[in-house]
RNA sequence: GCCGCUGUAGCUCAGCUGGUAGAGCACAUCAUUCGUAAUGAUGGGGUCGGGGGUUCGAAUCCCUUCAGCGGCACCA
């Protein structure tokens, strides 16, 4: 342990008792210097001796100590606060999704949450378009032989799932795996015709499906899985272009994470590692652009020194969400390895063919574990455009039936996803049920709403209503209903 | 993958030292037409995660396997 603390810094031993431990500190003098009523044990955990899983587990104990009783409960309700907005929980409560035991690690999207999906998708694609990507679709299943290529088959195959084919009569098998990245694929695309420095920046999106065999005391939920769908695209350009690519991407990304609720992010560089391909000259310029694109936008960054790819620098975005955890969402990869062993090439104005860079990048990360943290950032109560359930009109008494109908197909006309609500329950069981399952807007009409053709209006969280006319609430909750358009 | 724990009805959970399962909610039926977070009555529902073993007898004990949970490791 020694030989692993730095030179000239203090070696530090702290005793107590007849035990012993050698760390860095500091350590309180005497246990009763913890108030007997701010402790709590919390759990018990296997954990590796330095850290490394090759050398044996150790039990630890874990524990919370604060300076009175009150801090302590405080982190407890904290802990609570937590739970009840676990994804895994909303997402049954919600009818969201699930997941079971014969595809570990992958979602079963049910109707709701499919309609998260589905709006997140949407608004992205829009997102996109607007900011000059051209959106494609590429093989999930492909032959060995292009991650053979690509340095996936060496350097990754562990992680990948391998489909074997067995052609009857063809006598030989194929070995196909399915996609963990969605690049190489679309280097494949790129490949086809000739490119001309005037088609660059070319930039690529995919609503990739990819599939990584993650190991299994890693999966949590959305959070981690094995199937998942990146909001993936690859940008081709000539090495002046980073800098403006990455600036845009920047800008297009803070304004995504503003949109969805997210107001901070944190901007990480990544910097050369020891072990790397290119000149010192290359890694000069590619780290100078992405400094010079992030001061450009404004953001402040902090650098990550050696933790970069081998193939070039990178950025790594998280945003905080509504309850101070962070979250490591967004990426910019600066690459110019790929290209080169998968072939690509532009002619240059000279003539000549030269090698584009491409610059992997994602903003959400993935749709799934995008929206297990949406969830969790807003504890299940999504703003109106993303709800799954958006309305739902209750009738108070079965002669308001027909007008509950009419108001649903109206709504549904301006793009509100509404449904009607006419079993014979109480307002009050409806409100509840509704409320419970998080649907942003209720709508509840008794005679009088039928007899002025108006509608009582209750929003989630809200105990009081109001009133307003047919017309009144299809221009509201319609316009409500269409996703930001970006700031 | 590693350490520990868990797996009983759709959900949340009870079931002591082995004697072949129970509650609340949900669901269904009936009654109730009711003004903003639970109307009442009745009823249906479980090969106790899978496989094997011990035993006269296993949800309960043992082995094994799968999945989940809390951490650790991993997340080029």
């Amino acid at each position: 342990m020694i030989n692993r603390i730095p030179e000239g810094e203090d070696l530090r031993m702290y005793w107590h008792g007849n035990w012993q431990d050698f760390c860095r500190g500091p350590h309180l003098q005497t246990t009763g210097q913890v108030p007997a009523d701010a402790f709590k044990l919390t759990s018990i955990a296997g954990a590796y001796w330095l850290g490394d899983a090759s050398r044996p587990m150790l039990q630890r104990i874990y524990g919370v100590a604060f300076k009175n009783r009150d801090d302590l409960k405080a982190h407890l309700v904290m802990l609570e606060e937590a739970a009840k907005r676990d994804h895994r929980k909303l997402g049954r409560e919600m009818e969201l999704f699930h997941i079971q035991e014969e595809a570990p690690g992958m979602v079963f999207w049910h109707p709701n949450g499919w309609t998260i999906y589905r709006a997140l998708e949407d608004y992205m694609r829009g997102r996109l378009r607007v900011a000059g990507y051209k959106e494609i679709r590429t093989p999930q299943v492909v032959d060995r032989v292009l991650w053979e290529r690509s340095g996936h088959w060496e350097a990754y195959r562990e992680n990948m799932f391998i489909v074997e084919v067995d052609e009857d009569g063809a006598k030989e098998k194929r070995i196909n795996a399915l996609k963990p990245m969605n690049c190489p694929c679309h280097v494949q695309v790129y490949n086809q015709g000739l490119k001309s420095y005037r088609d660059l920046p070319l930039r690529l999106a995919e609503f990739g499906s990819c599939h990584r065999y993650e190991s299994s005391g890693s999966m949590h939920g959305l959070m981690r899985v094995r199937g998942f769908t990146q909001d993936d695209a690859h940008i081709f350009c000539t090495e002046e272009q980073i800098e403006k690519e990455c600036a845009d991407f920047i800008s297009l990304l803070a304004s995504v994470y503003k949109d969805l609720g997210f107001e901070s992010f944190e901007i990480k560089l990544s910097t050369r590692p020891d072990v790397r391909i290119g000149s010192d000259d290359t890694w000069d310029k590619l780290e100078a652009a992405l400094e010079n694109a992030i001061r450009a936008t404004g953001n402040a960054y902090e650098i990550d020194p050696g933790e970069g790819a081998f193939y070039g620098p990178k950025l790594d975005f998280k945003l905080t969400d509504a309850i101070g955890r962070k979250w490591q969402c967004g990426t910019f990869q600066v690459d110019g390895n790929t290209p080169t062993r998968l072939g690509a090439e532009y002619v240059a104005a000279d003539g000549d063919k030269h090698r584009p860079y491409m610059l992997h990048r994602a903003i959400l990360g993935s749709f799934e574990r995008f929206i297990g943290i949406l969830l969790e950032n807003y504890a299940g109560r999504l703003p109106f455009w993303l709800a799954p359930r958006q309305v739902v009109v209750a009738s108070i008494v079965s002669d308001a039936d027909p007008f509950v109908h009419e108001v649903v197909a109206a709504l549904q006309k301006v793009g509100v996803r509404a449904e009607a609500d006419i079993r014979n329950e109480k307002i009050n069981y409806k409100v509840r049920e509704h409320s419970v399952g998080k649907v942003p807007v209720i709508l509840a009409i008794g005679m009088k709403e039928v007899e002025e053709r108006t509608v009582s209006l209750r929003r989630l969280g809200d105990t009081q209503t109001q009133s307003l006319g047919f017309d009144a609430v299809m221009a509201t909750l319609g316009l409500e209903a269409l996703p930001p358009a970006g700031a």
